[in-house]
DNA sequence: TAGTGGTCTAGACCACGAG
DNA sequence: TCGTGGTCTAGACCACTAT
């Protein structure tokens, strides 16, 4: 008795014949009845798996006409994608290596308060972390972590500064989505020294907020980055 | 015969019971079942709404439990998508006001040459404008555009500084996607000028190079903006 | 006109969460 | 245990595209 949903396992076999190019860019699937009768389902199941690859741009839907794999380009690695700091960074190709600074039980500080919904003087745990690229200091970054929501993650080994992989596997916590604010803030006499510019030098300054699949606000985080590691975004009309 | 589909006057039924209020947040949802009744139309379509609802994090489903309205949070200038400087910034919200402060047909800067695919001395288009939010100088931008691409751009109207609009009425070029990157920098004596903060303040710094369908490279620009003005990016995983 | 995807029905059984 | 959302069926008619 197979507990995987079948639309799931159609979604799979689909994903991987695009992945190997037996479904090649451009190329015309079955049409979704053919699809609903291969399978041994009906169409609304068939349908279900192939709205999943359309939403990840796989496949494209014309109505009247058919179903098509995307062009390749339309396919390129999400630069938009929550991950962790290595993700964004670019791990291929640089190093990135963390320095703990500072990890702590604290009262939820104001600004933080709203955004992970918690009452005053409610604990957190306070994650405080210098980002280095090929060694050259690049990003300090501030977490707060409801207390509440990852008990005793101050004693919890981090793996390789990788918090997020951290509360997956100790919490059980899946991250599914952020909201994130960019601006900019001049380097502050504490900022310049960790980061090694002047004081007053611009920085990339972001907040975060990221949740849970039930929407759960689990991380509230402020970064200062230097300049010459800049976000790159990829925007969709 | 209404030709607009029973789950979307679902959908937009719901939608404005959230943004009303009447649905608060936090609040759970009658079931699926019981909406099915309520709206005369089975389970299946039903979902159909209420899954669009979930997309756009307006409601979260729990398994077992029920469908409950998620906790709004703030809208700021919203990037996930292409669109026009208003678009981003929210113009229902705020006045959003262009000056343009120069247009002119010039040699391609050596900095756009790679990203618009010119060869050294082709002509483009230079439009420099002046943004601004309920009448305060926000952002300052510069976009270079092939000549080749919008011939006489330079003596066509803007409608209302949408260079996006212009662009697609009078050449037909269609937008599809852009890579953007988002760093700081510290203002210049003539950016701080324009837009009214001291120099060597900081300021949000981007530069964002947008395509057609085609992936032609159709406008390179930079821009600064004030860091009371940041950018909001949604991440999902 | 033929074939495609878009919408919709009226059921069914199951997995999960809360009391 | 009971109510919830998750999955699934076997049909149907419609809107649209290509020929």
């Amino acid at each position: 008795m197979s507990r995987i949903p079948r639309y799931q396992v159609i979604y799979e076999d689909l994903s991987s014949q695009i992945a190997s190019g037996a479904l090649a860019p451009e190329a015309q699937l079955p049409s979704e009845a053919d699809l609903a009768e291969r399978y041994g389902v009906s169409r609304m199941t068939v349908r279900q798996a192939v709205r999943q690859l359309q939403d990840e741009h796989l496949l494209v839907r014309r109505r009247g006409a058919g179903t098509f794999v995307t062009r390749p380009s339309a396919q390129r690695r999400r630069l938009n994608r929550l991950g962790s700091f290595a993700d964004e960074m670019g791990a291929e190709e640089h190093r990135v290596r963390t320095e703990l600074r500072a990890r702590e039980t604290t009262a939820v500080p104001e600004e933080a308060r709203e955004p992970l919904g918690l009452a005053a003087g409610r604990e957190t745990i306070r994650i405080e972390r210098l980002r280095l690229i090929d060694d050259r200091p690049a990003a300090l970054q501030i977490s707060w972590l409801p207390y509440a929501l990852v008990p005793l993650l101050a004693r919890v080994d981090l793996a390789g500064g990788s918090l997020y992989r951290t509360i997956r596997d100790h919490y059980g916590l899946r991250l599914s989505w952020a909201d994130m604010e960019v601006s900019a803030s001049a380097a502050t006499a504490g900022q310049a020294d960790v980061l090694g510019v002047r004081r007053g030098a611009p920085l990339i300054a972001s907040v975060r907020i990221t949740h849970d699949p039930s929407s759960t606000a689990v991380e509230y985080a402020r970064s200062w980055t230097r300049p010459e590691f800049p976000l790159s975004i990829r925007l969709e009309a």
